[in-house]
DNA sequence: CAGAAGATCTGC
DNA sequence: CAGATCTTCTGC
């Protein structure tokens, strides 16, 4: 699922305007099999929506200061989900930059905390749903495909200690792409 | 119950 | 490279 993300887009319907972002860079988060996710120690306050239906969004604050956004894959009470780590401005790129409050194109989205704040997603949009009606949706397009089929290359996951699956290759990133996150 | 670490980013 | 500062886990 992380791996089919890419080159989709994501657009929110914000109070200032529509802005998307197509997807570039995702993670796999794999629940109770995965000592690296939120859901590996079952249900939390703040992970509660990881155990929901799939297709809603996971929103968590991360180091106190950035929010962080999940697409939710799994059945319900089945935690899996994808962390959405970076994208290019397709749409709304005046809003994305305002939220941002920079200059440079390449570092409005590129990076989980950065993404958030491009799209102005917060906690409050925890559990919010992806699917028809809402505010926020994923769309493929006619480019997608051409993302799809690029070169996805496929790495270890990103600021992950020891033990906690950071040997796992469940990073997916169109290779060489401007806008992914750097790999530090 | 206190201390530490964590799916990060910015500005010094 | 330190700091911001919320949530969760661990050890005493």
């Amino acid at each position: 699922m992380a791996r089919d993300l890419i080159g989709c887009l994501l657009v929110v319907d914000h109070p200032d305007g529509r802005a998307a972002l197509r997807l570039v860079e995702t993670e796999a988060y794999r629940g109770a099999l995965d000592p690296g996710s939120h859901g590996y120690r079952g249900p939390r306050p703040r992970n509660q929506s990881m155990f929901g239906p799939p297709g809603r969004l996971y929103v968590y604050l991360s180091y106190g200061v950035h929010f962080c956004a999940n697409v939710v894959c799994g059945p319900e009470g089945v935690s899996e989900a994808v962390l959405l780590r970076a994208g290019e401005p397709v749409a709304g790129v005046d809003a994305i930059r305002a939220r941002r409050g920079i200059e440079s194109d390449r570092l409005l989205a590129s990076g989980p905390g950065r993404l958030t704040q491009a799209l102005g997603i917060t906690r409050e949009h925890d559990g919010a749903s992806l699917l028809r009606g809402g505010s926020m949706w994923c769309a493929r397009d006619e480019l997608t495909q051409r993302f799809q089929e690029t070169g996805i290359s496929q790495t270890k996951r990103i600021g992950l200690g020891a033990g906690r699956g950071d040997e796992l290759p469940w990073r997916f990133v169109v290779a060489g792409h401007p806008f992914a996150s750097r790999t530090r």
